[in-house]
DNA sequence: CTGTATATGTAGAAGGCATAGGTATGACAT
DNA sequence: ATGTCATACCTATGCCTTCTACATATACAG
């Protein structure tokens, strides 16, 4: 009721997020996506057209690596988990992020006219 | 020192902001970028390749209108303004982009494992 | 044995932002 | 006078990310 709402990501906000999901503990795709959508309480829907190039671009980038392993209910899966670099990258992002996000909120509030 | 740092916009964010500035009042395009640029203490810079097409979108959508006029300085400008449409337009992407980073830092500060 | 959830993947299209160029005017210093 | 800088507009091109849609395969329930 409250609205199912699938909306757009913006550009490199699914990067991040995925990176964050596999900080957490190495974790396979769909897994990935399930999480987000659990925890943004459904308000996040991560397309799997979206999902799957987005692992391949950050283990190009090794900020990733994958491993073949089974799941708990004994299928395989690719698990992913964080490198070193990946890990950097992380963070990094994430203080953009935050920075943004302030100023963004800095803009959206603020009154007419003054500079700071 | 504490960072010259221009980064990347994600998609849809510069949208959110023109309009944002906009609202304040009829301006033209350059004065649009500089606004922004000195709001976020020069963490933001809006290209003129990213600020005019954008420009012109919100224009072709209706979202904005244009009329030139003299500057302060009398020179020939562009001012634009929010037209109803727009208005709500800016309504509507503002409630977007708070629940993007209302969740986006659920995301960001969860701890470990649980789901909500 | 048919359908659904799980699990991975690619192809193609759409769209927005950045880079890099270009035009023109006015202000100001030399 | 002249050159340079800030102002003010514009567009072409390319890159990148996301979405839609499609394709494949396994496990399990009915």
């Amino acid at each position: 009721m409250t609205s199912p709402s699938k909306f757009d990501l913006p550009q490199g906000t699914l990067d991040l997020l995925i990176l964050r999901v596999v900080a957490l503990g190495p974790i396979h795709g769909y897994a990935i996506a399930q999480h987000i959508q659990m925890i943004s309480k459904e308000v996040l829907q991560i397309q799997q057209g979206s999902l799957y190039p987005a692992l391949h671009r950050l283990e190009n980038k090794n900020f990733l690596v994958a491993e073949w392993g089974p799941t708990e209910t004994g299928r395989e899966a690719k698990f992913y988990r964080l490198t070193a670099k990946g890990r950097t990258q992380l963070k990094t992002e994430t203080e953009s992020w935050e920075r943004l996000t302030e100023v963004v909120a800095t803009i959206l509030q603020h009154p007419l006219g003054e500079p700071s």
